[in-house]
RNA sequence: GGAGCGGUAGUUCAGUUGGUUAGAAUACCGGCCUGUCACGCCGGUGGUCGCGGGUUCGAGUCCCGUCCGCUCCG
């Protein structure tokens, strides 16, 4: 792996991020393909798009097909068809979200399979053996997400643990070219993130991440945590803010240092009606746009905005068609691989936060949603 | 011509021995979605219970008449 940073505007700056199976520009974005496929589309398209990294997840690809089917291609990348680089969740995620069932140990975290109902156990050791057999350039420490909101005391004990796990996960020898990042966890106690934050580096990792943002607190906490946190990690080292975000946060997040972000809005979104543009997000089941012709986005260079009309998305939205799913992923995927292209052009020409402003003035108008 | 069954929200239907402001699904309208158990979640508008009488403190529910639809028998 090698990490350069070209260029800096504020703490916002901009560089290349080499890894095994490619090099992507930063500050990225990075499109969710948890099951081992950004929804609905091919990796093609998600190419086309100008993305340059996916997401792929330990808990659900171990669960199935597991790692044994995915072995047998000789990993991740060629089992989904997608030759560029991949980054795996390690799962301490979902071990939080799907809070059912679940008993944390010390030693890891037993809980009920959503496949087939089964007790399952996922650590430290199981989820590098999982993400070394993936195959994916970057790994992710398996951490614990603090919930939303936390005692200091809660806060304190969970960081901790994520600590203690992230040092075993350093202990596993992982495939040449993988590397590693830890994750930073303290809830919104400014001082357990830069003393989690401390104690990850004293171990050493590849790259650096922020968990535990996003999970339900006000924007305003999470902008404080983002704000004071972010200039303090490694400078030399990639920071990423993980399942973040709407474009507002991806600004806030660029402008305070981060480099790489990943989030399912922008797929998740598409397959239930949204469509993101400059002047806001157009809801697709709004009436206003039943007879529509336009595009989405004037001016948008997507394959969808080139040829559909908004009437025929909103219709193909209506009766379920799988088309308007893809059709509408595919714009969203662009949009959002396009404003982190403004934003990188911004940050190498210093003018990160007058393009901010002026992207915010024009998103926040809200004029998509009218006829 | 006779008998039976059925007419309740735009649509398909529930509505207990007659008992408060008649429900559901779907459609329609709107809101939400942040390391994806998520083509999902939440909410809202919408009905002179075919029509007209009657019984009753009270009728979608019981009785009479009438119109419409379906089935069967002549």
């Amino acid at each position: 792996m090698r990490f350069s940073v070209s260029h800096r505007d504020g703490y916002a700056r901009c560089g290349r991020l080499q890894l095994a199976h490619g090099s992507i520009d930063t500050p990225t974005f990075m499109p969710v393909g948890t099951a081992g496929a950004v929804k609905t589309v091919t990796p093609d398209e998600v190419r086309l798009s100008g993305a340059q990294i996916i997401l792929g997840n330990t808990f659900h690809l171990g669960l199935r097909p597991g790692t044994e089917v995915i072995e047998t291609h000789g990993g991740l990348h060629r089992f989904m068809g997608w030759d560029g680089p991949i980054l795996t969740d390690s799962g301490g995620f979902q071990v939080w979200s799907l809070a059912a069932d679940r008993e944390i140990h010390e030693a890891g975290v037993r809980f009920r399979s959503p496949v087939d109902g089964s007790m399952v156990f996922l650590g430290p050791e199981e989820s590098m053996r999982i993400q070394r057999a993936l195959g994916s350039d970057v790994v992710m420490a398996f951490d614990e997400c603090t919930a939303y909101p936390a005692t200091r005391e809660q806060a304190s004990e969970s960081m901790l643990r994520s600590l203690r796990w992230a040092r075993r996960c350093r202990a596993v020898s992982l495939a040449s070219g993988q590397v590693l990042f830890g994750i930073a966890q303290g809830g919104m106690y400014e001082d357990l993130r830069v003393e989690s934050l401390a104690r990850l580096e004293e171990i050493g990792f590849d790259g650096y991440a922020l968990g535990g943002l996003s999970v339900g607190e006000p924007k305003a906490e999470m902008v404080r945590v983002l704000e004071t946190i972010t200039p303090r990690m490694p400078a030399d080292k990639p920071r990423y803010l993980m399942g973040v975000g709407k474009p507002e946060d991806l600004l806030a997040g660029v402008a305070a240092g981060i480099d790489m972000f990943d989030c399912v809005l922008p797929t998740r979104n598409a397959r239930n009606g949204w469509l993101y543009t400059a002047s806001g997000i157009v809801r697709l089941k709004n009436a206003v746009h039943r007879s529509a012709t336009g595009p989405v986005e004037e001016g948008c260079e997507c394959p969808t905005c080139g040829r559909y009309s908004r009437s025929y998305l909103r219709y193909l939205h209506s009766v379920g068609e799988m088309l308007g799913a893809r059709l509408c992923t595919i714009h969203n995927l662009y949009f959002f691989q396009s404003l982190m292209r403004d934003i990188r052009a911004a940050v190498r020409q210093d003018r990160l936060a007058g393009f901010a402003r002026g992207f915010l003035d024009r998103y926040a108008s809200g004029k998509a949603d009218v006829a």
